[in-house]
DNA sequence: GGGTTTACATACAAGCATGTTTGTATGTAA
DNA sequence: TTACATACAAACATGCTTGTATGTAAACCC
């Protein structure tokens, strides 16, 4: 059998994908050849190189299946809290939270990260890549503020630090958070306790905590 | 000329790692061929496989170089304040700023940095190298940890949290503080307000705060 | 239902990068 | 002065990877 029908051609797509997800891994995205791709989606290289233009496309595409839903959901959580919320703290808690969870429900998603953090060389054609992380941490970074001013403005923020160094200090314990999860071994003591340490990151910028 | 002294080999030893770490930042490791990194330092492949059996060695010379002096710097200072000093809160607000000063400092240290974080993929034989990261880190965990023990001795500390908590809390604003400002472009705004964001964070753990 | 396009497989050519081998001139010690 | 080790350069052989070109059978469209 050679030529499928469109939505068979949308799952060889999608095998692709997942393929070049588990050799990138194995083997870090520059020594991965298409012939090892091909072969672990138990196809060939022509079937590749029908699909995508080259290795880079793959990856860009690995991508955005993952993180682009991640980033609405983040964006969204946040701007809840930045918002509407009657307790935007619960929600920055809540968005840390969240987040962890999608990663250690998603095997895809934690393995697509693992990738992008340490099995990946941003250099070249990536080096876009990076810039367009550091626009998505930016915008998690102005979010996380804006929900740390609606806190004060509630009157729910302790007042030793202004809601932009909260902000930065969350948002690069949040960034740490995110490292240390992907590079613990699976089922670490670590990894299981990261919700405490989430709670206590919150607990300490609440004002009635010497109350 | 071709035979040299045991001082010249050790200099064209070190134009090779230097070489070699000029290349590593613009092309990623990967990327990088013996002959790219023999033209940088003025040499031929020849030279670099008299010096070093594998791009890998160079690599890990290029690290040791610099990662195992700021190890022991970081330990130092973290050990002080754990033990001897007074206020060890402040001990750890040096460590944190010391680390960065290193890295404003030392352009060798920040390329390092950079092509250990972002130019590299951890794969193989490098997966021994993120153990070892790995272990560093949690010593340093644990070293943070002791020094907020001895804050709390000294009950300089906040209460709302333990000395566990905070450790962990400062270790990911540390682990995130790098690598943000490895990744933020030279000169950026945000680096420069790294100080007050390091003040910000420990001032939050000081127990006089709302007193 | 015939042509056209699609979705692949197969085959071919060319370019590195690597590792190794060989050559060689000099330092170095006896 | 001899004998050997050192510090490279240069040449060689090999394998791997990429890119492209071609083949082909089935799906799609009118």
């Amino acid at each position: 059998m050679v030529r499928k029908t469109k939505e068979d051609a949308a799952i060889t797509r999608q095998r692709i994908i997942d393929a070049a997800r588990e050799v990138f891994l194995v083997r870090g995205v520059s020594r991965t050849s298409m012939e090892q791709i091909a072969a672990q989606a138990g196809l060939t290289r022509g079937a590749i190189y029908w699909h995508f233009d080259s290795k880079t496309e793959i990856l860009l595409a690995l991508r955005e299946r993952v993180f682009l839903p991640l980033i609405d959901r983040m964006d969204d959580t946040l701007l809840k809290a930045a918002e509407g919320a009657e307790d935007p703290l619960l929600n920055i808690e809540r968005f840390l939270t969240e987040t962890i969870q999608v990663l250690n429900d998603s095997s895809e998603t934690r393995q697509t990260y693992e990738i992008m953090m340490i099995k990946c060389e941003y250099v070249d054609e990536f080096a876009e890549v990076l810039q367009q992380i550091a626009n998505n941490c930016s915008n998690i970074s102005l979010n996380i503020k804006r929900a740390y001013q609606r806190a004060q403005e509630l009157d729910l923020l302790d007042t030793s630090c202004t809601p932009e160094e909260y902000a930065m200090d969350t948002y690069l314990f949040f960034s740490g958070l995110l490292h240390m999860w992907i590079k613990d071994p699976e089922g670490s003591e670590r990894r299981q306790q990261t919700n405490n340490f989430i709670r206590a990151h919150v607990r300490l910028r609440r004002k009635t905590k010497t109350a």
